[in-house]
Order: structure tokens, then sequence, then C-alpha cells
DNA sequence: GTGAAAGCGCTAACAG
DNA sequence: CTGTTAGCGCTTTCAC
């Protein structure tokens, strides 16, 4: 059973390789007759285009890598959405990777990508990039949720972490919440960093004292917040509000807290982040800040085809032009809040 | 800045690329000295292997394609999961498409998989594969989710499609409900066409009598839940539950049913299928028929990896073999009852 | 242990 | 409009 190439059509036809391509590829310099002939005798045969072929003499093979670190954390499935929409969109196939927050996975991943001739990598990192581990990668690669530029150029699409955090803690606050906890995300990822950082710095900055043990890191999953919710509470010191780094873990921590006994939002209120569609049901009603995910995805898109576009320019093209480049940009996109029920003291 | 193959390397290491080749490929038959050469050799030049090269002359590219009709329904979301760590485990590659519940956009994603010459296909069809239109794909395909064997031969795993209504519509029907609706999901899809035959048959069955408006198609989503429940609780006669083809069906149908100020469980029962993760929280606790997604997924790679390994032995083999090959094999698992709260007339 | 040579299936000048 | 030719980068006999 093998398979029947352009040169079994070929013979079939008495026409040469080359003319069965020009017709199979729709390319002008093809007689309406012999376009035809190519075409019926290539289905009477079954013939079926061997891509790999044509990417190898091509060198190009019209394909985008992105890499994820939990495929099915809805969030990241909103931003795949989005970019496969995107991509599809420009003609571009995507390889979608899922690094399941592990470093070295993600490292493997990258280079299996590459050796895959992938012509840009859209890299959702499970922890910074500014430890330099792929300077050296010299294919296009946009960089998801870095917001800080670091040694080597790359491009960023990100969301203002820091002000994620200021929002939803300052929301805490505001709404008469004193102790509030916070619980971290994948310990190493900077979204997780500088959610906290801002936890601590508002904190401080409103003189509120909280002990160290109300914050903690962990996973970004539901049985995460669950668990470390139900052991805080188990302490005699309890804190009397959550600040949770993702909604998922907003919602383990909920489920925790009505265990305990204790009302949501009345008693113990909860912040997430991210806003997942399921974070707006009626029963869940989670307060948290929103990220606009799509539009990171479709920026990331975007600005990853324009890298890919500059390094098939780059024949043409003076230092000078090089500087401004797209490879130094960085797009940041606004959180916004979003008050719910979980962060309300009283029923009005 | 071009890219260094086996050939720049077998220049400057004073060797043949196929000496390269095998080194690189740490393959028998080359010297300790030639081997460490050539890696120190590649690493200093920045080498990175073409798996488009590689593929094309081994004629195998060690990949799998997987084609769902929803990525971002965490059901599927389960799927690729367990998907994703089967194949990786065989040290198989996944590329993983969105139909998007459409047949069209499917056919033109199991084609391109084909030219991309995948090794096989795990196929999560958006409407029955019955219609014959894959009969003629000679690669080894498995289907997901058909649970009748049509005329072309073809592996499939699927779940108990009629048997998950009954539970459903049974489970109702023993909570006092009288009067259920039925919530589809794709009309296309077997699923809901063999949820919606089991409801009819059930209610038949224990004479039960429903006007035709309380079973209705739409999309698989929450928001078409939302939408087909808000319409049915307008009208004058009003179901007491609702059997939801999905679980998201079933969340956008509760926050209807609770809009409308009616109780869920005490007024009205809603049940879903899947299991999904969101349907065990305390705040939603959706009673559900689980679907063991996850055992499909595992399942379905095996079986593909068999179909696989067959077409590549098919040369030794008599006919009477291929007779009872797995390309006949039909995995039919059994979906499960999980009562909770949504379908608790009174509070105990 | 190593090299020479013959492709994998297709595209892209360059001629005619 | 069509054919000839020369590869794309790698693997794999088959000699040596």
């Amino acid at each position: 059973m093998k398979d029947v190439t352009i040169i079994d059509i070929a013979r079939k036809a008495r026409v040469s390789t080359a003319t069965v391509s020009r017709a199979l590829n729709g390319l002008p310099g093809v007689s309406e007759q012999t376009y035809k002939k190519v075409h019926k005798i290539a289905s009477e045969m079954g013939y079926r285009r061997n891509d790999v072929a044509a990417s190898l003499v091509k060198r190009q093979t019209n394909t985008l890598g992105l890499i994820v670190p939990a495929i099915s954390n809805p969030y990241f499935s909103s931003l795949m959405v989005a970019i496969k929409k995107r991509t599809l969109s420009f003609g571009y196939k995507l390889l979608i990777c899922n690094s399941d927050w592990d470093v070295e996975l993600e490292l493997k991943l990258m280079k299996s990508l590459l050796e895959r001739r992938v012509e840009g990598i859209l890299l959702y990192p499970c922890k910074p990039v500014s430890d330099g581990r792929y300077d050296s990668f010299e294919s296009p690669i946009l960089v998801f949720g870095n917001n800080e530029k670091d040694g080597f150029c790359r491009a960023y699409v990100s969301v203002d972490n820091y002000k994620t955090g200021q929002l939803a803690v300052n929301h805490l606050l505001d709404q008469g919440y004193i102790k509030p906890a916070f619980l971290g995300g994948n310990v190493a990822s900077l979204s997780s960093f500088y959610r906290e950082q801002s936890y601590r710095d508002v904190l401080k900055q409103c003189h509120v004292d909280v002990p160290d043990s109300f914050s903690c890191g962990g996973k970004y999953s539901i049985q995460s917040g669950y668990e470390r919710t139900a052991q805080l509470l188990e302490q005699s010191d309890v804190p009397d509000s959550f600040f949770c780094a993702n909604d998922l873990i907003a919602l383990g921590c909920m489920t925790a807290i009505t265990e305990k006994g204790f009302r949501i939002g009345a008693d113990i209120g909860v912040i997430g982040v991210d806003n997942v569609i399921y974070s707006a049901l009626p029963q869940i009603e989670l307060s948290t800040v929103a990220i606009p995910i799509e539009l990171m995805g479709l920026n990331g898109v975007d600005v990853l085809l324009k890298l890919i576009q500059e390094e098939n320019d780059e024949n043409d093209k003076t230092k000078q032009e090089k500087e401004r480049s797209v490879r130094d940009s960085i797009i940041l996109l606004e959180p916004e809040l979003v008050p719910r029920k979980t962060t309300q003291r009283a029923v009005l």
C-alpha cells in the first residue's frame, strides 16, 4: 500500500513532475487541459500530498508552536482558542504543547518544536525566562506573562501582574476585611511572584499585619486551593479573607470555607484572578480580577507574525532599523476588578 | 543566518555525514572518539536537527493527530490531557486540532493531518462517521463516541450513550420529578441523539407525557443551556426538571432557574452528563452521569497504536488473521450515575 | 569503524 | 506552456 507520489501521477499523465506540481498547487503556467488531467488522475489514484517533503524543500512549515503550562486550565483554554482562531485566519497551523509547569519539559518542547521547524513559538513559560534559558534560541519567540524586560531582547505580551495584586488586595481591604491571606500559584511563576509582592506591599502600606503563614505557594488548581485553605482554617489565627492567585485556587478555597461552616463573604471573603467563565455562575459569583486573556492571545499572534516577517526581511535592512524592531516590544494589558458576591460582607 | 546541517559538521569533523548521523543518533558503530568529537562540534556550531528531513527519509513522523470538537470544553480538556500523557509515554508527539463542531473543518483537519503524515488519528467526530465520509481514508483512525458499527471497519472507543440517558431520566423520575425536559447538545452529535432517544423511550415506558417543546437541541455550552432554559421557563407549561446533554448546559440551566426565582432541586431538578470537575463544587453539586473520559483516552491511544502496529506488520499476515484485527474493535465503557444536590427534592 | 552513494517526495530555477 | 535538473537535510544500505 505504497503512497502515490507526483511521480506516479506524472508517469500516468505523461507529463513531468514539475508540471504535476504546478497543477496540483494551482500555480500559473499550466494549460487548462493538463490542469484538469492531472487533477483527475490525482484523485483517481487517491493521491495525498506529502507536506513533509514540501516543507523540506520550501524550507517552511507554515506552522507556529504554542506552549502553555496547563492545557486543562480554563484560562489557558481561552488563550488557546483565541490563538488558534487568529493563526488559522493567517493560514498558519498550530502545534499545541503542554509543559505541565515543568521547566525541563518546557525546554524539551521548545527544542522539539524548533526541530520540527515551526516558524515561531508562542510561549507561556512556567517560570520567568529571565534566567536566560532561551537566550540562545534564534527563532522568533513571543513570551506571554513576563512583564519585565530582561537581558535578551524578546517580545512580550503580558498583563500588569503587580497591579492585579493591588486591585485585589485593596478591594479586600475596602470591603472591610482586615486579615487577608494569600494563596499563591506555582511558586516559580512570575505572575504568582508579583501578586504576592503587591499583596505584601499593600498590606504594609495600609499598616495591616498578618502572620507569615498567611502567605503560601502551591499549585494553580482547585485541589491545591482547597487543601491550603483547609489547613489555614485549622490554625488558631484564622484569616478573614483570601486573595487567590487564580480562580481555580479560589474555587477550592471556597469549598474548604464552606465545609468548615463559614459563610463566604459574610465571614470570609474570597477573591481570585482570571475571571474564568465558571466564576460568573450565580452559585459561585466569585469576585476576581479579570485578565484580558483573549486579547493577549490575539496580540501575541500579531507580534509573533511581525517578528517572523522581520526575520524574513532581514537582508534588506540597516542596523538602525533593526534597533526599533518589534523584538523589543512589550505589550502590557490592564487587569480589571470584577467585584462579586464573595467579597460582600453583608447581604444588602 | 543559515541553519547548520550535518554536512557542516561532517566537514568540520573531517568525517562523513553518515558518521555524523550515526553519532548524533547514538547508533552503534561509532568510536567513542568520533562520537565525542561530533557531539562537541555539533553543540559548538549550534546544530539543531531537522526533523522534517529525517521524517521524509524515514517515512515516519512519530506523530499522532487528535481532533476534538471543542478544545475549551473541560470534558475534552480531560480527554486531551489523558491522551497527551499516554502518547508521550510511547514517545509519540501529538497534534491537537479543534473542529469547532464544524464538519467541513473537521474534514479539512483530517486531510491536513494526513498530509503532514501523522501515523494515526484519534478522532472525536462532531457527527457520526457512519455517513462514510472517512471510509476512503486508509490510515489508522480511532473514533471516539460512536457506538454503532457502521459499514466500514473502524475502531471505536465509546461510552454507552443510550444507557447514559436511561440513568439520567430514570433518576429524575425516581426522585419524584414528573415533567422532565431534555436540553440536547449539538444536534448532529451522536451522543445527543442517543441521549434524546433514551429520554423519549424512558418517558414512554413510564407513561409520562410531556409537550414536544420540552425537548430541544442547541449547543454544548453554558450560554446555550441558559438561553434555552430561560425560554422554557417563560412558557405556561413549565418543566419540573431538566436532563441536560452535558454539564455545561446544566450549569447554564441552573443559572436560568435561579434567576427566575425557582429553587434548584426543591422546585426544579437538574441533571447533566460528563461529571466535569466544576460539577462537584459544593456550591454547584450538580447531579450528573459520569463518563470515564480519561479511560476513553487511554484506551483510544492503545487501540490506535495497535492499529498502527498492524499496519506495519501487514506484509507477514494472512487474510485470515486480518479478519480479527483490531480494526473492527469496539470498546464500550460504562457511564455511572452521580446523584448530588440538584436532583434532591427536599433538604434532608 | 567509516565512507560513498542513492534516495525520501517535492519545488524551483532555467531552458526550451 | 512544459521539461530538465539540481537540490532541501537526512538516513541507510553496501562496501571497504
